[in-house]
DNA sequence: GCTTGACTTCGAGTGTGCTCCAACTGCGAG
DNA sequence: CTCGCAGTTGGAGCACACTCGAAGTCAAGC
């Protein structure tokens, strides 16, 4: 048995595609995956960890260059933390804000959604 | 003094480009928008109440393409209202669990920022 | 030993939602 | 009258994040 997990099991266990996964490495998101004998990658579990991290940046709206930025940080070495941290926590904040501007947003739409039910009301009542 | 909004009036009140406001138009979102004896378009309040339902849309991250088939079911009269009140209702639902989901990944992020911080603290302690 | 299927690389293509350019028109201020 | 500005059109271009096609490799199962 190989070690660690071919491309098509962590397409699975992550939810990106084989093809996302090449390109995320391609792109310098992922270090090299290393390969078995047959050039296959084979990806570590350092390897799956940052892909963790790395959708939920995704998933929260963080562009790949920021992301990539990111992890340009972490290859530098553990002396810029700090950076790391605000850069994270920058992220943090504007997903908060995006989260309160959904609401904000949705609170629109939800009036619009009532006025409908008024409507519908009104014609069953005729 | 001329009836309705300019273009740009109305992209500085809903934060659209005129460029977007014009594609807006072309691709059915607003209907045809009248013009002065210029040729300029001229926004009544109706068109700009449309945009205030539009952008709030968007910013949920309703795909244009729905934004479309909710207008063109304005369009097609008053007898659609419970379809229309349906696809609201659904995307209310979507953005419902879009911000469940953005608060799901960001404690993933944040699980990530508390360590960050441990490890910072303990260096200011050495 | 042949087929099947998952993998490889490289580069091109796609969908979405704008965004902009070029060339032109018309209005108001000075 | 001229300037500058805001507007017009049609069509091209762009940023982003994938997504896919083609052609080939390799190993396992029948």
């Amino acid at each position: 048995m190989e070690e660690g997990l071919s491309v098509g099991e962590v397409a699975a266990k992550t939810g990106l595609t084989a093809y996302t996964l090449r390109w995320y490495e391609q792109v310098g998101l992922l270090d090299p995956i290393p390969r078995d004998h047959a050039g296959r990658r084979r990806y570590r579990l350092r390897d799956v960890e940052r892909l963790d991290l790395l959708t939920k940046m995704r998933a929260t709206g963080m562009p790949v260059r920021e992301m990539l930025r990111y992890i340009e940080l972490v290859r530098a070495g553990t002396h810029n933390r700090r950076e790391r941290l605000e850069l994270l926590e920058q992220h943090r904040t504007t997903v908060l804000r995006q989260i309160s501007e959904l609401e904000r947003d949705l609170a629109v739409i939800d009036r619009k959604i009532t006025r409908y039910r008024g409507y519908l009301d009104a014609e069953q009542t005729d």
